[in-house]
DNA sequence: CTCATTCGCGTACGTCGTACGAGAATAGAG
DNA sequence: CTCTATTCTCGTACGACGTACGCGAATGAG
């Protein structure tokens, strides 16, 4: 029995993973639980980001030994799907503004700005979501929420589910190349070197484009205002004809 | 000398890496060069994906032992950085419709699509793109006609090239979620499981919303129509006032 | 108690990125 | 030519990773 020659391929039934039957009532009792093993690896993430997220560090933190991990979860990359669903929770418990204005143009948008600063506060989120395969409960709570607002649009159920897609991808993007730009600018050094390697390129005379934005920059402006900006500019006339 | 505590703060130094001066004229001649090794590296990620991508089979690709490759990128993650500029190249090369049309907002449609087709060919890209640090020739001879696209908005230097970063993470985004949904499709079983998990969910009661969106899917329509849409929503406008 | 069942996890394997340094190739100096 | 400084090649090795295997400990059912 080889393994699948067609890579990448794998992936995690979704039956299995969220819809679970704790039902065992025989043998020895569970040490730990899938929550703390999933909250140890967040806890791990925020703190020193996603690629210190290893086996042997989530148990260490747990306090088990690293096999034992795999009781709870068939497989790393589940861990992280379990990681992404559980965060995700926050989305839906500070506040589900349960209630829909009406406005759903407005009531989008603030639910874009949530999922900024949610995005903002696990930096590794943006990362994560990119190799997610299967929404899980808070997820799902959340799309639900998603769902009700854009009600009063009329799209038909599958552009519902695209919007609610495009949406999560747009802030996952525009908060990646956020917390990008934000990581170069921490170290004076490393911006000094990046500007001086555009300076030099817009030097050479065959960038004269290039040359004339870095010439003239504009006062510089808050990462939100930019984020509302575009923003705005996707969520109106959103329900616009195909 | 210990490792910089602070993770992740690496990087490669723009300058050292794409303002290069070969100017050893002396001791043994290189037997490979970046390009070919570049290229060999692309033509394994456009044939088994990202993941397969490792200094190994790199190196067995071009006939190189492993540790030669690091004669000609320091690392891995800058050999990455070579991949995406190298691609980058098909850009401009096939077509820089090197003639703005005047319909500033048509041109910047028909680069997105450009770019679509772009990350399609290359489905690795939009992974590749999120650690991408500093743009290389080919890249910065694509902004600098974005650039001219975007001379008639009067927008100011910084907001262009936001704006091109945008176009690039939406695209990235979309193309990265177009591709998670085909993969999802190709194998039958596993729509299958999909389809019945979510059906379950939206079966307890506890997702009206759900429920209503997948009762009324709509007539599926082309991953390039739903791209075109939101594209073209996000561009039109673009000049409005911060 | 006995025993089937379930979980904890030590050990081990294969693969990864890459540090190190010995040996091969080359160009100038004498 | 030889000698030497320089530059490249790459075998070996190390630590860290994900995880298969299987033994021993804990537990509930009979």
């Amino acid at each position: 029995m080889t393994r699948d020659p067609d890579a990448g391929a794998a992936g995690i039934d979704p039956e299995r993973l969220w819809l679970s039957d704790p039902q065992p009532r025989r043998g020895r009792r569970p040490a730990y639980s899938r929550e703390a093993i999933t909250a140890a690896a967040v806890a791990l993430a925020d703190a020193e980001g996603l690629e210190a997220v290893t086996m042997r560090r989530v148990a260490a933190r747990v306090g088990a030994g690293v096999m034992s991990l795999y009781s709870y979860a068939p497989d790393k990359e589940t861990l992280l799907e379990l990681m992404v669903d559980h965060v995700s929770g926050e989305l839906t418990a500070t506040g589900p503004p349960t209630t829909p204005t009406g406005d759903w143009r407005a009531d989008l948008k603030a639910v874009a700005h949530l999922q900024r600063s949610h995005m903002l506060r696990h930096p590794w989120l943006p990362a994560a979501l990119a190799t997610r395969r299967s929404p899980g409960p808070n997820t799902l709570a959340f799309l639900e929420h998603v769902l009700a607002i854009l009600r009063p649009t009329g799209l038909d159920g599958a552009s519902k589910l695209e919007v609610f897609a495009q949406l999560t991808a747009f802030v996952s993007g525009h908060v990646g190349h956020e917390l990008a730009q934000a990581a170069a600018a921490a170290s004076a050094d490393r911006a000094a070197a990046e500007a001086r390697y555009l300076a030099a390129v817009a030097a050479d005379g065959q960038h004269p484009e290039l040359a004339a934005a870095l010439a003239s920059p504009g006062r510089p402006l808050a990462p939100e205002a930019t984020f509302g900006r575009f923003l705005g500019r996707l969520v109106d006339g959103l329900d616009a004809a195909p």
